[in-house]
DNA sequence: AGCACTACTTGCAACGTTGCAAGCTCAGCA
DNA sequence: TGCTGAGCTTGCAACGTTGCAAGTAGTGCT
């Protein structure tokens, strides 16, 4: 097994480079002597060891996909999405997980030692921010997904979540909602999603002339179900609960969807909900779900594009790309088909 | 950028050799002259090429998990799984989306060329099947998942789909369910979970002296929502609906749970429901998914057990192992609590 | 017959790393 | 002074591949 170039050369009777040629489809083999190196390959099931090629030419054909959570159903779609665009341009796509551990981020980003097998990265970073991007010492190219770099110097894909929360919540005005709670705040620096998402909301009540009242917006740990049951949860223990609320993804959302119906109370008769990433439970859940839509294609074909550029030797300077969304409105705010 | 033990050796006035020594902390190294080479080492930020390295040393400490759908919950849930239990061992888990496309997962399992650079592969195939398999010619260990292979002479790691089939039909049936119906059966030879799960669940049903009615055993395409919204459409069309279903995973359970919802039935009270794969979404649907939970760390914590083994050597005969699984009661058949 | 040219084949070196064994320097001791 | 050995450093070769340039043989032309 794993026969190498020079055994088959040593059965077929030939140089070593002479197989190279035939396994490599060079026109400059004679017929005869193409068959029975052909023979020879077959004979030892030879198979070209990727590790030597890569060293010798500089290039894996592999990029790798470095994701906080591939469970959480939004990072799930869009690795499909991007898995699709690299397989266009011949690329592999490879996914890695970090949990948003800061250690494994900066290993497989930062050192070379895991990240060098791969051509290129694109990389959705929870714990690294600038600081850290900002003097790496590998020189596989990295495009950056989301918000947690502002100017790492690095080509950036990002939404506006500003206004994207901003959407989300006038929609939820334009229904007439008094109370419009919002579930999703972080404050930890290294979770800026959260913090983005809630100057939307804010903006969007003060253009309205609404009072932003500090109950109504929960904080969470994680953007999971569980966070969003939670939240709701204290939502419904206040005195005067909300009749509306935004969450700032639709995983949260579907948390608190369920700790409302489990209360015996209705969406959105009672209360509407808006989420956000546009995952495919929303649309399957009673009622679906109202939610930002992120273009996850265009966020992807940008990343795989960016990143073949910079394989191509493009220097330019960073770009810094905002992908567009829509808002999807479902049965959790314009209530059921009749 | 990407400098070499020889840029760096030039630096510090050393040979090539001295710098591998400070850079694997081999003891046998003056201080001073480890001081000066460290210098060097800081000054080019070097950072070891992984490709080199795994060519001299035939590891890359690399795991590729290929799995068919990472956006299908019951894989990204156990693909964290398998990361957790790799981590423990210092390997590294990169996850490839087959698809389940057959030239896709030869590319990667059979041919060397991007398989290579990885230790060993955890591979769960839907396209290839024993034949394929037996005559791999790359000699990277594998471990198979599911049950498209049944003798490929491989470390293979399944359940009882038969069984557990027979248990979630066999709980309809204790509920006192007169109309059982299956959404999920499968005729292509490379689906084979459909058709296992068919089995026990005829077998469920003949058990207890019922019939097995034809039209109430629905085929889909694939194990998506999509599909079990429609084929529950076509159910409920029949002159006589059913008053159960037992759908062959999770997803299949919550398209056919939306379209039921959507017609203004009830569930448990008109139609039953169980589950298969106990994914998050089901804790969280109103009602949740009564469900067969197959225990996903015991998958997990055998395939990079087996692979292991394999790396270290062992030549032993082909594990074949049978996981676990528990039928997890919840609202879908039991009601919601009160 | 001699030469040029085509058609095909080959050896060398290099990609960046590390195992091996040999090399050097110098202190300590007889 | 010469020898031993400890302490440290080094050159060589190899992992398997491919670019380059040079090599050989054979054909056809003059």
């Amino acid at each position: 097994m794993a026969a190498t170039l020079r055994e088959v050369a040593e059965r077929a009777g030939v140089s070593v480079r002479t197989v190279s040629n035939v396994v490599n489809d060079f026109p400059q083999v004679a017929a005869e002597t193409r068959a029975k190196v052909q023979r020879a390959l077959d004979e030892l099931g030879y198979q070209p060891n990727a590790v030597a090629r890569t060293l010798r030419n500089g290039r894996s054909g592999l990029i790798a996909l470095v994701l906080p959570e591939l469970d959480v159903p939004y990072f799930a779609e869009l690795t499909r999405a991007v898995i699709e665009q690299a397989a266009v341009a011949g690329y592999t796509v490879v996914v890695d997980q970090t949990d948003g551990d800061p250690v494994r981020e900066r290993e497989l980003v930062m050192r070379g030692s895991r990240a060098a097998m791969f051509d290129g990265l694109i990389f959705n970073p929870l714990a690294l921010g600038d600081a850290d991007l900002r003097n790496r010492p590998s020189s596989t190219p990295v495009v950056l997904l989301g918000e947690r770099v502002v100017q790492g110097g690095l080509d950036h894909i990002m939404i506006d979540n500003v206004g994207a929360a901003e959407l989300a919540t006038r929609h939820l005005i334009d229904l007439g909602r008094q109370r419009i709670a919002a579930i999703g705040d972080q404050f930890d620096e290294t979770r800026r999603t959260g913090q983005l998402r809630t100057q939307g909301y804010r903006a969007a009540l003060q253009s309205a002339g609404r009072e932003v009242i500090a109950e109504l917006v929960r904080p969470v740990e994680f953007f999971h179900r569980a966070d969003g049951a939670a939240a709701m949860a204290e939502l419904l223990a206040l005195p005067e609960p909300p009749d509306a609320v935004f969450c700032y993804n639709d995983l949260l959302a579907l948390g608190a969807l369920r700790t409302i119906l489990s209360r015996g109370l209705r969406v959105p008769e009672d209360i509407a909900l808006v989420g956000f990433d546009d995952i495919e439970d929303g649309r399957y859940s009673t009622p679906s779900l109202t939610t930002i839509s992120p273009d996850k294609n265009q966020i992807a074909k940008n990343a795989v594009q960016l990143l073949l550029n910079r394989l191509d030797g493009d220097r330019s300077d960073p770009a810094e790309i905002s992908a567009g969304y829509t808002l999807e409105l479902r049965e959790s705010t314009t209530g059921r088909p009749v």
